[in-house]
DNA sequence: GGTGTTTCGTTCGGGTCCGAACGAGACGGG
DNA sequence: CCCGTCTCGTTCGGACCCGAACGAAACACC
């Protein structure tokens, strides 16, 4: 059904995501895909039915569980797309990186916090911190001393210039989480945060 | 209250998660902190309600958004979990990266497709798709040919090595993702998918 | 049928990102 | 007091990741 989305006409712009392809010959299988398969105003990423219909073919007979797959490719998703949006609205302006960002964030919580406490905390190895760290110590918004009993250890701390960007980027950073959640309920918002714990944990060594 | 985990003893072996750090001398405001708030048994990553004191004593006054930023904390940070899990579990062992999969992926399940279509599906960048292109093609489970109509775009498809890999691959990490989301119900699944895919959707230029 | 303009994939520089290997420091037992 | 062992942070190699700049190909309009 719909044979005219083709083209890219002057409805579209040149614009060619995989729902508005100019691929007319054929050779490309994925507009040939979309076309025959596409309904009306298109839900874009159609990853979902159609991805789950071209899976049961290709491995026809296995039993696949399409439900987790959902949930984790959904996850993957999210977290990129939210990840991208936040980085380029709010980070990039003030050149920091999304890592640098988190490491910021937590020495900014927790205060004089040793470096394998933040990689945990931040969620990154050890050995990416410590480039990190660099970067940041480098524009003069971190701190690196020395652990005053333990000379393996390294403490890190805000300086006040990393304190004030805190406190002026941290509106503007919760501002747009607030936006990118914006069409989820408060309960929504609650549930999304406990099933996602809940999925943390189980995979987690706890 | 309990003032007792600290100097990790026998109990804990060596591990010095923060809540349980031999940091005794006071110098790590983390294990300060985290010894005069921890409560019994605790859920690692306390990045709860404790983060949201913090938060709301270092902007005192200022309003908080705490749903919506526990909402986007979650969300990467099961992100970052499920990934590292599904890398080291199943990935790894067969010398593929985690970009390198979802692109070996989106190949199989949509056959002769253009690179564009790969990187949107795949969610990078075309100039971070060419390079993972060259790593899958040189260990020969990609293959690139020129469009037949157009010489400027190129179309992938995955060589026999490749569909055979995905054959193998694919069951073990779809039983990996079955086992990521195994204390989800399937209603739970099915609602974290839905949600993820609003707030996506509320990202993504749609 | 030229000549801008647009759209491809590629290249490049800088910044993550990880696991493995490393060296220094702390700590244990003998 | 010395030596094995453990735990730090750092270094290293390889891969990813993006945005900007680039050259080639296709297209637009005259």
């Amino acid at each position: 059904m719909s044979t005219a989305q083709h083209r890219s006409g002057p409805d579209g712009e040149g614009v060619c995501v995989p729902d508005n392809c100019p691929c007319e010959d054929g050779a490309c299988t994925l507009s040939k895909y979309v076309r025959t398969t596409a309904d009306a105003s298109g839900d874009h990423h159609h990853t979902l039915a159609e991805t789950e219909k071209a899976v049961a073919a290709l491995l026809s007979g296995m039993p696949v569980d399409m439900e987790s797959m959902a949930a984790v490719q959904n996850i993957y998703r999210a977290a990129n797309a939210v990840r991208k949006r936040l980085e380029s609205s709010v980070l990039a302006p003030h050149d920091l990186t999304w890592t640098g960002w988190v490491v910021l964030w937590v020495v900014w919580i927790w205060g004089d916090i040793e470096t394998r406490h933040v990689a945990v905390e931040a969620g990154i190895s050890k050995g990416t911190l410590t480039g990190v760290v660099g970067t940041l110590e480098k524009r003069g918004l971190l701190r690196r001393r020395t652990h005053p009993d333990d000379a393996r250890r390294v403490l890190v701390s805000l300086t006040p210039k990393g304190r004030k960007l805190m406190v002026v980027l941290f509106p503007t950073f919760n501002a747009e989480e607030s936006f990118v959640t914006e069409t989820l309920s408060a309960a929504e918002k609650a549930t999304l945060a406990r099933t996602l714990r809940k999925v943390a944990l189980q995979v987690e060594p706890g």
